[in-house]
DNA sequence: TATACGGTTACTATT
DNA sequence: AATAGTCCACCGTATA
C-alpha cells in the first residue's frame, strides 16, 4: 500500500545488501532474532497434495521479506549509493569487522566459518535419515549406465506415452518458487534436490517417503535465490549451491556442514563442474563474467569475460569435457574450447543468435548437439559436424514474472527435449522432426512446471519443478 | 549510458 | 469463491 509496486534499483541493491549481510550472520551463528521473527504463526495446511515439507516452529521460513520494516531507513536520509556492509541497518552496525572481512573480493573460504546443517535445517524432525542416505547412496559403486552406452538412442527408443505421474510422486519441497532441480547421481537412489527464490534447499527422498517418513527434508543455507546446483556422479555427498547474492556453499553430508567456498559482492548466476575434474567450479558472475574457481590454491584461477550480459548457464560437452557451452541475457548462446580462449577477445567456436536473451544451452547426453532456450519464443537446435546447423522451433516461453523462465532439457538420448508449457504441460519436442511432438499433461500437475531435471541413471525419471514450491516426478510406466 | 516505469505472467494464503 | 500479495525477469519506452 504505502511501499511502492516495484524496487528501484537502490532499493534492489539495499535489499541484497541486507540479505547478504543475513547470509553472512548465518555463517557466524549470530543470527538475529528479528529476522526470525518475521511472519505471524501460520499453520501449514495441506492443499492438493499430500506430501510436503514441514517446518519446526522455531525456525520458519521467510515467507515475508524484513524489507518493509528495514525500507524506512531511507527516509533517515540514506545516501543512494551506499557501499556494501556499512550501517545499513542496526544489526550490521553492531558488527562492523564482520562486514568488514566480507567486503574483500577474495576473503579466506575459511574465514566465514560453516554454517552447520543443524543450524540451517528448519524442519520438523530429525534430518539424520537423510545424511544416512546420501552417504549409502553416494558410497555404493555406480552400476554401469542402465541404458545404451554412448547414450546415441535407447533401445527400441523410448515411448513417450508410458511416462506417467502417480500421485505419490508429487511433493511440496520447499516454499515458494523452485529456480534449480536436480537429481542425486546415483543409480540406486531417487534422491531430488532443488533450490528456491528464499534460500532453501529442500531433499526429497522419494523412496523413503513411501514408509512413514515423508522424506523431505528443508534447509535455509542461503539468504537469496539459489541459481545453481552441483552434484558430480562420482562425489555425490557434495552438493554445491549458488546463490543471486554471491555465495557458493558447499553441502558436505559427511561433515553435516554447508561450507562457504565462495564469495563474491557480485551476482552469481549460473554454477557448473567439469565431470572430469573435482577440484574446480566453474560460474558466471555479474555482467558477462565466467570465473573457475580452484579450490588448490583457494581462488580463481580464471576470470573472463566471455558475455555483454549475465550468463544464465554452463554446461559441460559429455565428450570433450574442455569444451562448454554458455546462454546468456546478451541474446547469443556460445561453444567455447577452455584451452584456447583468449583473455582480451574471448572468440568462441560458435554463437547462437536469438533476438532476446538466451536462458538456457544444453548439449545433448551424446554431446553432438545443442539445444538453447530464448525469451524470443524459440528453442533452437544446433547441430552438424562444427554445429554449423542450427534451426529454430517455436516454442512460447513466456513465462512471464512469476514462473521462472523456461528451460529445454534433453532427455536420456538425442532423441527428445523436454520444456515446461504455460499449460501445465510438458512439450516434448523431437530435434529430428524440428516440432513439438507429444505433451506430457496430467490432472494431478496443478501448477506449471518450469525446471526440469532428468535422472542420470533411470531412464523415463523426470523431476519438473514449479514456482509453488511443488515437484513432479514422472516415471516409466 | 544509465535509471525508472508500466505491463506482462500464475500461484498461494487469506478473507 | 474471490481477492490481495507477490516483487530480485524481461521488454519497450520514456526520461536524466
Amino acid at each position: 500500500m504505502a511501499s511502492s509496486q516495484k524496487l528501484t534499483e537502490y532499493e534492489r541493491k539495499r535489499l541484497e545488501n541486507i540479505r547478504r549481510n543475513d547470509e553472512m550472520m548465518a555463517a557466524l551463528k549470530i543470527h538475529s532474532k528479528a529476522t526470525e521473527l518475521s511472519a505471524s504463526s501460520s499453520a501449514k495446511r495441506q492443499r492438493v497434495v499430500t506430501k510436503s515439507y514441514k517446518v519446526s516452529p522455531e525456525k520458519k521460513p521467510r515467507t515475508q521479506s524484513p524489507i518493509v520494516i528495514r525500507r524506512s531507513l531511507r527516509t533517515r536520509g540514506m545516501p543512494p549509493e551506499y557501499s556494501d556492509f556499512k550501517a545499513l541497518d542496526d544489526t550490521v552496525e553492531a558488527t562492523p569487522m564482520v562486514a568488514k572481512t566480507l567486503t574483500q573480493s577474495n576473503p579466506s573460504p575459511r574465514g566465514l566459518g560453516p554454517l552447520s546443517c543443524r543450524d540451517a535445517y528448519r524442519g520438523t524432525g530429525s534430518d539424520k535419515l537423510l545424511m544416512e542416505r546420501i552417504l549409502g547412496v553416494s558410497k555404493k559403486p555406480h552400476e554401469d549406465f542402465g541404458f545404451e552406452n554412448g547414450g546415441d538412442s535407447i533401445k527400441g527408443g523410448l515411448e513417450l506415452g508410458s511416462l506417467s505421474l502417480n500421485p505419490e510422486n508429487i511433493a511440496r519441497v520447499v516454499p515458494g518458487r523452485i529456480m534449480n532441480v536436480r537429481f542425486l547421481p546415483c543409480s540406486n537412489s531417487k534422491m531430488i534436490v532443488v533450490g528456491n527464490k528464499f534460500g532453501d534447499v529442500g531433499f526429497w527422498d522419494v523412496d523413503s517417503s513411501m514408509d512413514k517418513d515423508d522424506g523431505i527434508y528443508l534447509y535455509h543455507p542461503h539468504s537469496g535465490p539459489i541459481s545453481g546446483i552441483s552434484i558430480q556422479q562420482q562425489c555425490s555427498s557434495k552438493i554445491f549451491t549458488s546463490c543471486y547474492f554471491g555465495f557458493i556453499r558447499l553441502m558436505d553430508a559427511e561433515k553435516e556442514v554447508f561450507d562457504l567456498v565462495y564469495s563474491s559482492n557480485d551476482s552469481i548466476y549460473s554454477l557448473s563442474q567439469r565431470p572430469d575434474d573435482i577440484k574446480c567450479l566453474y560460474f558466471s558472475e555479474g555482467r558477462g563474467g565466467f570465473n573457475i574457481w580452484d579450490e588448490r590454491v583457494g581462488k580463481c584461477s580464471t576470470q573472463w569475460n566471455l558475455h555483454e550480459d549475465r550468463i544464465n548457464s554452463i554446461d559441460f560437452n559429455s565428450e570433450n569435457s574442455n569444451i562448454i557451452a554458455t546462454s546468456s541475457s546478451d541474446g547469443t548462446a556460445c561453444i567455447w574450447d577452455l584451452r584456447s580462449v583468449n583473455v582480451d577477445q574471448p572468440k568462441p567456436l560458435k554463437e547462437v543468435r536469438h533476438n532476446r536473451a538466451v536462458q538456457s544451452a544444453y548439449f545433448s547426453p551424446s554431446g553432438s548437439s545443442l539445444a538453447t532456450t530464448s525469451m524470443d519464443d524459440t528453442v533452437g537446435i544446433v547441430t552438424g559436424v562444427n554445429f554449423d546447423n542450427t534451426s529454430m522451433i517455436k516454442h512460447n516461453n513466456q513465462t512471464g514474472r512469476w514462473i521462472s523462465s523456461f528451460r529445454a532439457i534433453w532427455g536420456w538420448d538425442d532423441s527428445y527435449i523436454f520444456i515446461g508449457n504455460m499449460k501445465r504441460g510438458v512439450d516434448v519436442i523431437s530435434p529430428a522432426q524440428k516440432r513439438t511432438i507429444f505433451t506430457l499433461e496430467s490432472p494431478h500437475m496443478s501448477a506449471i512446471p518450469c525446471r526440469f531435471d532428468a535422472h542420470p541413471y533411470n531412464v523415463g525419471m523426470l523431476a519438473g519443478a514449479t514456482s509453488g514450491g511443488q515437484v513432479y516426478m514422472w516415471t516409466l510406466g
